[in-house]
DNA sequence: AATTGTGAACGTTTTCACAGCA
DNA sequence: TGCTGTGAAAACGTTCACAATT
């Protein structure tokens, strides 16, 4: 190991304390490569090497030893890495030894599909409280949780160890469900609303939003357009229905 | 305007033809700050300044106008943008002058509750075909739009015109649901379920997955409670529960 | 007087290329 | 021999600071 001191990292001691020095870029590639690593461990294999793991996951395989070199990673040179080590290894950097008690606030259209989804990671972020305001939903049970009104907040979330939480209220109340989860002690937040939340800088904010996802698939298909338009070659290949029918499923 | 010629953008002559130079990650603000003009064009603003775009959108201002001069853009010095000129030119720049005719591939959990998301901004993107093997969801209505079976993708998008496709299908059925997209002449896809999808170069994906997010919050969880351990001082304030309580709502 | 547009500095991320090790 | 781990270089994105312009 020995990293290089990162430049800033947040404040002086906090790299000494050997926190960060892991860029955010990374991060979400180490829950990539945690993902794909569980499907190989199901398939039997016992290692993997930084090329296999890449191909798999679509990324350069410089790029993922130097992502793994971050957590201190025990590969072998000449063999690869041993598939469970590196599971548990990517495990405790990502915080899932310990269990993550999620709120989610907002059980509309969008937020009780997330209330029932069940594709967050198998396991580790148990939803373990869904608050709304509609009088017609607080009281219902969803998944066995029952829906709590969002005055409420400040008790729930410290009686029940919330560490994170969701947000899909439509997008005027997302604020204000902002302050009172902050209040609450909640330090990290997944906000799905198409606002931009305001919060103190200790409070980590991520944002979904399925809007500008949309817009930017537009641009692209804009892009496309013109240069068909043009005559001009982009990224890939001009056009001709290439790959296609891999695999056969989904009669 | 001028642009000092952009290194590789995909090909010698996409750079000629005026197409690309927008950096992707600006592509993403540009959407974001269509949003809030059209928030401040409600109220009945007329220009706005960098600052103050600035300031409702969470961005440093000499980023915004370094975005907003990619698009060729009409600021007055001295004064700022005129607003509904400024929403003209980013609808034409996200291809939103072009209706975008989207299909929805899985009406499980998520993707019920992506058909009836009215949060697509407003306009721009009808979800024009929905899509299941499921026999006992095929046939329903859900928005007025009937489910189709998966196997009708090629000649329904044909009929169509879809250009964006989304997959909220469980993982294994993914990457078959997107070779039948790309097979009928989709070029952009929006991917929910949690695997890496396989699609020749020229289709653009962008993928949306809640379970790598919340791992990327859980692992800033760790982080603080391990500099919490350390008296280690992070990014912000240590804590002490600083802003809060700005707009009453939601009793 | 105020604000844009942008060259240049800076920081971060990616990629290369190869030394070091099993 | 094959693959990891990592310095160094390149590419990319952000921020600064100020000349240009209304």
């Amino acid at each position: 190991m020995s990293v290089t001191k990162p430049p800033q990292a947040g404040s002086e001691d906090a790299a000494a304390a050997g926190l960060r020095a892991i860029p955010e870029a990374s991060v979400a590639r180490l829950a990539l490569y945690l993902r794909m690593l569980g499907e190989l461990a199901e398939q039997g294999a016992e290692t993997v090497s930084s090329d296999e793991l890449a191909g798999v996951t679509g990324v350069n395989p410089a790029k993922l030893r130097k992502d793994l070199s971050y957590i201190g990673s025990y590969g072998i040179r000449g063999v690869g890495y041993e598939i469970s080590a590196l599971i548990r290894q990517l495990e405790r950097t990502l915080g899932l030894d310990h269990l993550q008690a999620v709120a989610l606030v907002g059980v509309g259209n969008l937020g009780h599909a997330l209330a029932g989804y069940t594709g967050f990671g198998g396991r580790g972020f148990p939803v373990t409280a869904l608050f709304d305001v509609d009088p017609d939903l607080v009281g219902i049970h969803i998944n066995g949780i029952i829906v709590e009104h969002v005055r409420s907040i400040p008790q729930i979330c410290a009686e029940r160890g919330v560490t994170i939480g969701m947000i899909a209220t439509p997008g005027p109340a997302a604020q204000g469900v902002c302050d009172l989860l902050v209040g609450s002690g909640v330090r990290c937040i997944l906000n799905f609303a198409p606002v931009v939340l305001q919060a103190p800088p200790e409070v980590e904010i991520r944002k979904v939003d399925l809007a500008v996802e949309l817009q930017i698939l537009a641009f692209h298909v804009a892009r496309r357009r013109l240069a068909q338009q043009n005559g001009v070659v982009l990224d890939g290949q001009v056009n001709g229905h290439a790959t296609n029918g891999s695999g056969g499923m989904l009669t």
